[in-house]
DNA sequence: GCTATTATTGCAACTTATTGCAATAGCACA
DNA sequence: TGTGCTATTGCAATAAGTTGCAATAATAGC
């Protein structure tokens, strides 16, 4: 039993009226197959198009929602236009995003670890705090000023 | 002299090219006449409308990004369908947002002191923090256990 | 395997936000 | 006060993502 059959049964197991479609195995299918891409909608309907299957837009969007409502995937606005998605997975970090040049740095998930117990002890709230995007200033820019205008803080959504 | 005309003085001094419209000081003064709110685009273009002038939808938004990269307004995702934008001036603070019951907690600015060191520390990058949204699952929602269906992470964008 | 139930899909309409471009209007300077 | 330059606006088109609903298809039970 390959991987991805094993996830879809754990999914259906934790949810009996969970139906396993031919939309879903394909689209989990597309995301396993590039396991530590940034994968967009547009990029996971174009995968699944080339096992001739053409998805409808809003069927990818309603995958991808139910997979990061699972736990399965991430979902992150990176400033490109177009939400992220990536398996939950494996190696949980989350990315700085330079609103001057673009830049984007990983980082791992340890920077967090201070935030998520504060909001336990002193919230007792349990954040989910998945693939994050933090939007900032790198070093680069921050040593070579430039005027305010030419930034690109514009081109981000 | 007011604090919105000092304010939009303070704009031009900083970039001189920049125009003083009477779309801008509308804006400005909608945001001000309640400056603890979260405001939608929706909710200013109404607060002006009430001046008997009505702007484009682009033109609002326009000029919240303009406010926003000025330092003067941050924008946030709270999960309500509509980003929200709100004077970035006085108590700095940010957000919990339960996943599950739709519950917003507010929390002081102080929770990310740790997490900002480290950046600059580790990373050299100067993080623009403000008015985060933490999504998460609140302290009732934790001790009342329901089904994974029967929740709000479906209504949120 | 066949049938009934209902979760899921595809489609079209809709929402929120962004963009190109011609018309408008600040404002610097005379 | 009048004139020219160009930043900003309004408009219409576009992009990303969501939603209502009828048609489809997965699966449980026979
Ligand atoms: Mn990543
Ligand atoms: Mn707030
Ligand atoms: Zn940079
Ligand atoms: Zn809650």
């Amino acid at each position: 039993m390959s991987d991805l059959d094993r996830l879809l049964d754990e999914l259906r197991q934790r949810r009996p009226s969970t139906r396993i479609t031919t939309q879903r195995r394909l689209v989990l299918e597309a995301l396993m197959a590039d396991p530590a891409r940034h994968h967009t909608c547009e990029d996971v309907a174009a995968a699944v198009a080339q096992h001739g299957v053409k998805l409808d837009q809003s069927t990818v969007y309603r995958i991808l929602q139910w997979l990061k409502n699972a736990g399965v995937v991430s979902q992150t606005d990176l400033g490109s236009g177009s939400d992220v998605y990536a398996l939950a997975g494996h190696p949980p970090h989350h990315h700085l995003v330079c609103l001057h040049c673009g830049a984007i740095i990983d980082v791992d998930d340890a920077i967090f670890a201070g935030l998520r117990r504060t909001l336990q002890l002193a919230y007792r709230f349990e954040p989910r705090i998945e693939h994050f995007a933090i939007f900032g200033m790198c070093q680069a820019c921050q040593e070579h000023p430039r005027t305010e205008d030419d930034t690109f803080e514009d081109e981000m959504a």
